[in-house]
DNA sequence: CTGAAAGCGCTTACAG
DNA sequence: CTGAAAGCGCTTACAG
């Protein structure tokens, strides 16, 4: 015998009494339950998971799922723990617990989260690196389980999400290189089908539509979200007849190949083409010159994920009284050096 | 109605028998198989966790816990990712499913552990950066679930781990840098009980020993496994009236924030100070001078971990028919510029 | 080869 | 305020 029945043998009483003052329930006598509570604890008796998610149809755990793709992992993107600090300090408040979900990159990862979902070991969702057709929020919108995105998508109906402004940095960027003259304005964009790249191009054609200037298909770089691919584009750049007198990034790391391809080639951030990286990066932080890029927080955008996702079910919604939402998450210009010079016209 | 039974119903069979083929017992027709199987494709369906791991006493997932600290989330280490990716691929042979549990930086770790444990979520876990003393390992020898801890410890009796051989890393470090003049040697440590800094310093002392060199406790410098750490490091030995002439590094981001404090006071990391650091990392690949390094597959690491936890947990032995075991493993000097220059005598 | 039944550990109406 | 009992969804001896 083991479990709450030898908790309640011990005690010699019923297991329910012994349940319901576990789980601070009124009906309980005051001295009875601290009987109860000091015997757990004596006993190190914590209630079995199955058996109580078996009954009452919740686990509560939280999932993030991670695609721990190659490229993520040699990259190491520090971005999911920062996230978990702030997830967790929400989802503490509750009594929930997270789990991170990392799908296997040989494994399709529609298959591995119905997987994950159908075993019913997470009560709600996150899901991040949206795909501009991801086929995962479909799954969930079907499944009816509460989930949030971190990234928007085509695909999954309405559903709450949570996202960063891409429209705002491209737009912001732009404007800030005219202004010092530029008129020829390079992009490196992910290679893959991640959303955020679709809506970064679509903010930087407006915007340079914004200034009369015409896009230029051949400033578009499509390479890897890493440093690899940072170090790529400026290689492609450098090739170029005409080549751009400035140049966006859209992710943190590319900053740093990117320097390292310029070095080589004897061509000076700041000084021979302006450079405005993406999300401000402790490990850019060492970039000559400084690296002019986007403040944010990404605890704090942890938390607001957790407070969004439990808006949307139902046993925490009232916590949580905005509803089902879409959130465009702000960042904030740091100036540096690398954009730093007036263009001569 | 749902889940077996419905499917079951579906077929008009019962449900022991759609149990029995779903998981491909022997005494089954082959052609009501077939039937279950296609059925269970189309409607979806997949065995409910929490009624399996009741009725089984296992759940198939094996738990890796991150302690998320603020210091590990900022200097965004990519060693986990790294580690899930080798994990996975052993234990999805199994069909064994991996979380990772991110402990909260304001909970307890041993509090945590024993929850996510008694819960019964984990049929086994592995415990990263162990502590001299870490009651972790008590509790998990104590609760008999089957573990591996990656680092060795004081705690925990007798049990499975797998450690990197910093020992032989102190003592190549050291060998290498005599040969080349040095007498002074520092060392820059993690400041924390984090195990592997008292098995590094053990090393480096008994090969000064060897060497005939005595121990000049100055010459330690504890400081945050971090970027910053090595700022601190170098800010430390800069302010020292006998300075070293070479330092060693026992964490991999420390040489970045290392080069910088030494760029400021123009000292010339292996000009003016021979510099080797740890393990080998991409995100110190820029260094100038090239850092002198140590190399692992961080994969195959994860892949060792995984075999070393499945010949403890009696299931899956004979397939690792090493059983309990304690592996030292391997780095491989990588040399760079950082230590090659010749000491003057 | 299949079905009927027990039981894994819990929580929760229900009766007293 | 407490106990007895039902039942969550599954797997697995057992009987046929």
């Amino acid at each position: 015998m083991k479990g709450i029945r030898q908790l309640a043998k011990h005690l010699d009483i019923s297991i329910g009494t012994v349940s319901r003052a576990l789980n601070g329930k009124a009906d309980v006598n005051a001295e009875t339950r601290q009987r109860v509570l000091a015997a757990a604890v004596e006993l190190g008796y914590v209630a079995n998971q199955s058996g109580r998610s078996l009954r009452q149809g919740t686990t509560n755990v939280i999932g993030l799922m991670m695609e721990s793709s190659k490229e993520t992992n040699e990259n190491g993107d520090n971005f999911f723990l920062g996230l978990t600090s702030g997830l967790q300090s929400v989802l503490s408040r509750h009594k929930l617990d997270l789990i991170m979900l990392p799908c296997p990159s040989e494994e399709d990862p529609t298959e591995y989260l119905q997987r994950m979902v159908a075993r019913g070991i997470v009560d709600g969702m996150i899901i991040s690196a949206t795909q501009r057709i991801d086929h995962r929020l479909d799954l969930l919108s079907r499944t009816k389980i509460p989930f949030v995105t971190l990234g928007r998508s085509q695909s999954g109906g309405e559903y709450s999400w949570v996202d960063l402004d891409f429209d705002g940095v491209a737009n912001s960027s732009v404007d800030r290189l005219i202004a010092k003259g530029h008129r020829r304005i390079a992009v490196a964009a992910p290679s893959n089908d991640v959303n955020l790249g679709y809506i970064f191009l679509d903010g930087y054609r407006n915007a340079l539509k914004r200034h009369g200037i015409a896009y230029d298909p051949s400033l578009v770089f499509r390479v890897k979200s890493s440093e690899q691919g940072g170090y790529q584009a400026a290689h492609e750049m450098l090739l170029l007849d005409d080549r751009p007198t400035a140049i966006i990034l859209i992710y943190e790391l590319m900053a740093i190949g990117l320097y390292r391809r310029l070095t080589e080639a004897g061509v000076i951030p700041g000084r021979d083409l302006a450079v405005i990286g993406f999300r401000e990066e402790p490990r850019a932080k060492f970039l000559q010159p400084t690296l002019t890029c986007f403040r944010m927080s990404v605890r704090d955008l942890g938390v607001e994920l957790a407070e969004t996702l439990l808006a949307t079910m139902p046993a925490y919604a009232s916590f949580y009284p905005k509803g089902a939402c879409n959130t465009i998450w702000p960042l904030e210009l740091v100036p540096g050096e690398s954009d730093g010079f007036e263009r001569k016209p």
